[in-house]
DNA sequence: ACCTGAACACCGTTCAAGT
DNA sequence: ACCTGAACACCGTTCAAGT
C-alpha cells in the first residue's frame, strides 16, 4: 500500500506518502462501493477508514465532514452520467423516436445501475463548495436532453413551445421511472420495457391522433 | 398529560394509563412533525422521546425499532395521500384535460407540502408486518389515477392500450416533479406551474398533429 | 503534509427492575 | 401493561501529538 510519487513541492525529490498514495481517491472509490452495497444510510466514516485500513479520523484531512465525501460522491456521479448521455446518440438517420428511446433507455439503465449514487446526485443539500461543478455537470446532463428537443424543433418534428418545458416532461418520467425501480414498485426489467411505452405516449400523445 | 380511559379488558373499570393516553399516536404526531422540520436523516427516537416527555427506552413498547416507527408513518402517509386524491374531482362536465389537471395538482400540492413524509411512502425497505397494509393504501392510490384512465378509454377519448402502462407514463412525470420539487431543482410555484405542461404535453404529443 | 489515538457527545437497542 | 435507568456497541467530529 506504500507508494512512492513526487513530492508536490519539489519535483526532483522522491517521497514517501504515509499509507496512500491517494487517500482520497482510494475513500471515494471505496465509498462508491459501500453505497452500491449497503445504501447511504449505512455508510459510515469509520467503516469506510476501517476498510481503507487507515485511522477513523483521517478522512477529516479529505473531507471535512461526512456531507463533503457525499457531495463530491454526487460529483463523480454526475460527471459519470453526463459523460454517459452525451455518448448515447443513436444511429445515423434514425428516426425521433429511435433517438429519444436511445436517449431514455441511457438514462434508465444508470438510473438501474447506480441507483443510490443517483438518489446522492438529487439529493437536497450539497456544501457550497462543490455546488459550482455540481451546477456544471448538471448543466451538461440536462443540455443531452434539451438539444435533441431544440434540433427536433428547428426540423419542424416536435412542437413548438419553449424546450426546456419540454425537457422536464421527458426528464420528469424518465426520472419517476428511475425512481419507480429503485424502490421497487418496478423490476428492472420491467423498467426498461416501461420506459419504451412512456416515450412512446410523450411522443403520440394520450388523446387519439 | 394523564388520561382516563377504559381498559381493554374490562370495560367496567376506569384506570389511568402510566404517561400517555396514547403514547403511540403522541409519538406518531411528534414524529411527523420532526420529520418536516428536520427530514429523515435527522429524525432521532431519542430526540423524539425528549420531545414527548418519556424516556427514551419507552417507544421501543409501540415501535419495535426505528424502521417499524418510519414504516408507520409511511403508512400514515400513503393512506393520506389516498384519501386526498379519491377527493379530488373536476367539477361535473369537465373536459378530460381538466380531469387530469386536477387530479395532477392535487398529487403535486400534497407532494410540495410533505415531501419528506411522500419520501418515506416511496422508501426502499418495508418490514413484512406493515407491508400488507401499505399495498392495500397503495392500491387505492394507484386506483384513483388508472380508474379516470379506464373510464376515459370507454369513452373514447383516450388512446387504447394498458390502462396501467398508461397509469405508469402519468404516474412517472408527476413523480419526477414531485421529486424535482422535494431536491430544489423547481421551486414550488415552477412545480404548479409545470404540472400543468406536462399534463398538456401527455395529452397531446410532442410530435405535431 | 499526513495520519494516529484519545476524548466527547451523540445514537439505536436491549433488559432487568419498578409501578 | 407500560415505562424507567443503566449498559453496550456503535456513530461523527475534534484535537493534541507523533512521523
Amino acid at each position: 500500500m506504500l507508494a512512492v510519487s513526487t513530492s508536490p513541492y519539489a519535483g526532483h525529490m522522491l517521497t514517501r506518502r504515509y499509507h496512500h498514495g491517494d487517500l482520497r481517491a482510494t475513500l471515494l472509490v471505496a465509498a462508491e462501493e459501500m453505497l452500491r452495497e449497503k445504501g447511504v444510510a449505512a455508510l459510515s466514516l469509520r467503516e469506510l477508514a476501517r476498510a481503507t485500513g487507515v485511522s477513523h479520523a483521517a478522512p477529516s484531512r479529505h473531507f471535512k465532514d461526512k456531507q463533503a465525501l457525499l457531495d463530491a460522491l454526487a460529483l463523480v456521479g454526475l460527471e459519470r452520467m453526463a459523460g454517459i448521455l452525451e455518448g448515447a446518440s443513436a444511429p445515423d438517420g434514425a428516426s425521433l423516436h429511435e433517438r429519444f428511446t436511445t436517449l431514455a433507455r441511457a438514462y434508465l439503465d444508470f438510473a438501474v445501475h447506480n441507483a443510490e449514487l443517483l438518489e446522492l446526485v438529487f439529493a437536497r443539500k450539497h456544501d457550497p463548495d462543490v455546488s459550482d461543478q455540481l451546477s456544471a455537470a448538471g448543466e451538461r446532463m440536462v443540455l443531452t436532453i434539451v438539444r435533441p428537443i431544440t434540433d427536433a424543433q428547428a426540423a419542424g418534428e416536435l412542437v413548438e413551445g419553449d424546450p426546456w418545458s419540454i425537457g422536464l416532461a421527458l426528464g420528469a418520467s424518465l426520472h419517476g421511472i428511475a425512481a419507480f425501480t429503485a424502490n421497487g414498485t418496478l423490476s428492472p426489467e420491467a423498467a426498461i420495457a416501461s420506459v419504451d411505452e412512456v416515450v412512446k405516449h410523450l411522443l403520440y400523445g394520450l388523446i387519439p391522433r
